[in-house]
DNA sequence: GTGTTTGCAAAGTGTTTGCAATTTA
DNA sequence: TAAATTGCAAACACTTTGCAAACAC
């Protein structure tokens, strides 16, 4: 029978990722990583790790969520202006966002076909092409 | 011969929006309308307006675009974290965005076909699907 | 020990708001 | 004149920065 490792899988990315495990970084790497997919702002995950008990400013939330994603650990997505959302499926796929109360969710990539797009322009290349089907309240 | 006139369109756009056409509104409506399609933010817009020598507050641009947003004479793109972009183009239409200069291009809708997205979740309905192709420089 | 990371508080952005003065119909 | 609109300055929300103290290796 497998034992269940909770904390290994963090520290292993942090390794992978260059990051120094530190005890801030660990933390949020698991409030990140265990629980599935999800989508956090800065402010929420901080709130959540206050109440988790876990000692962390505000600013090194938001320069563990940028170091992450640079490391390719986590995706930035942008669908309201004025507040970052960090994505942990950094797999292939596209997104709900629910206007009214600012919910994103995932759409699994796979099926998901856009047809019609004209070409990168000149010294340019594509470095993601997003969907966002934007759902308000069926009226 | 069909003789312009350079400011009649703006006007009507303002009534038949319901908007007093002020001052502020009808040099606003000229700057953003009479240019062929544009990507505007409000910083840039009301640069634009004050080289041009009409005296508007930013905060009556914020109003203003705003307003013609809500009807529906201009569309908010959000493509960059903490930035507003206004679009004059209120067709069916997707966007190159440039990562590295800020720059959003249109791309035409008609061609343009998005499959295997599943239905909008119970209760909701889908306002817009937007395809945004995130370009970056070729390395 | 040495270089990295953290936390705090201050500063920075872009945007919104309250309200008196002005303008429009 | 009554109601809508404007401009200003202050308030806002979110994010970044500078730097001394704490930490990881």
């Amino acid at each position: 029978m497998q034992v269940s490792r909770p904390y290994a899988e963090p520290l292993a990315r942090l390794r992978q990722a260059g990051l120094r495990p530190t005890r801030q970084r660990l933390a949020l790497a698991r409030q990140l990583f265990q629980h599935g997919d999800r989508h956090v702002t800065a402010e929420l995950l901080h709130g959540e790790a206050e109440r988790a008990g876990i000692r962390v400013s505000l600013a090194t939330v938001y320069n563990t969520l940028h170091q992450f994603t640079a490391a390719g650990l986590l995706r930035e997505v942008v669908v309201d202006a004025g507040r970052s959302y960090f994505d942990t499926n950094v797999r292939n796929h596209h997104h709900f966002f629910h206007e009214d109360s600012g919910e994103l969710r995932d759409i699994p990539g796979e099926g998901i076909q856009v047809t019609g797009l004209p070409g990168a322009p000149d010294g340019k290349e594509v470095a993601r092409i997003e969907v966002i089907v934007r759902l308000r309240p069926r009226d």
